[in-house]
DNA sequence: AGCTATCCTATCAACATAATAGAGATCGCA
DNA sequence: TGCGATCTCTATTATGTTGATAGGATAGCT
């Protein structure tokens, strides 16, 4: 299970624009900024993600980026199809009905369910969970 | 859940030493020609299937592979994890304590556990199952 | 108009994988 | 002992994918 740069920086990119609440606004270079994300990369990766359905754009002076769906409706798994060409798929070379087979797909569906039972407010959430945990003095 | 070609030839080469039957012994020439793998190719996963325990070899003359192991006691996992360089570990560049590192650590263990739990010999069995549920006339 | 930002496509560099090449080492047997 | 068969090892090439960069085109705001 490798994930690739790009999925993990599309990933990033969602929550960084959820944390800004509802009808929050970016530019792609302040995102790059935030996350450390080279900016003609984020920009491609944007696009798609723009594609995908899953941001809006604005463009110009006071343009954008914001997400186009609720944190809770958007999935892991939307986002992971979108940048990651193969997520699914990789069992070919196999014959279709071979046992082999049968045990990737296994696999695959796995995977697959539980990209797409996670949302992005699931990730948001459990954020503040790990934090609270790590340093509870500071919260109380 | 890419796989790649050279784990698909180990795979295939380990239930094709197994289709031997116990104490069965082949060439790597053999083998390359039976499952249509180019045979250089061939003789480095061989190499790494030595390395990792799963087969032993016999050289010059009357020399060849064979299962180092009972089919029932070979995994996937075995075979995959000597062959694919990282099957485990690709959701590196999230922080460790990030709830996407969360998700990808439970896909992996699903992962892993699925190919730890199936052996060759679930292979083979299952591969039986199949070639009479696709041509029962002929099996009856 | 002119500035700002998204949009689009081409290209390059780095890396991993698939495959090939050619010696070298060891075994069995005549 | 010699010789062919077969595994063993390392280097090299080819190919494809990914990560990143470049530069201009398009659209919105003031």
């Amino acid at each position: 299970m490798k994930i690739s740069a790009k999925t993990e920086y599309a990933l990033r990119t969602v929550v960084d624009l959820a944390s800004l609440g509802p009808a929050g606004t970016a530019r792609t270079a302040d995102i790059a900024d935030r996350q450390g994300i080279p900016v003609k990369f984020l920009e491609q990766i944007l696009l798609t993600l723009k594609a995908a359905g899953i941001v809006s754009s604005k463009r110009g002076s006071k343009g954008g980026y914001s997400l186009a769906l609720l944190p809770s409706r958007i999935t892991l798994a939307a986002i992971a199809t979108a940048t990651e060409s193969n997520l699914i798929g990789g069992a070919d070379g196999f014959l279709p009905d071979s046992p082999f087979a049968e045990v990737w797909a296994d696999i695959e569906a796995y995977t697959l369910q539980r990209l797409e039972r996670t949302t992005i407010q699931d990730m948001t959430s459990r954020a503040r969970e790990l934090a609270a945990a790590k340093a509870p003095h500071y919260a109380i």
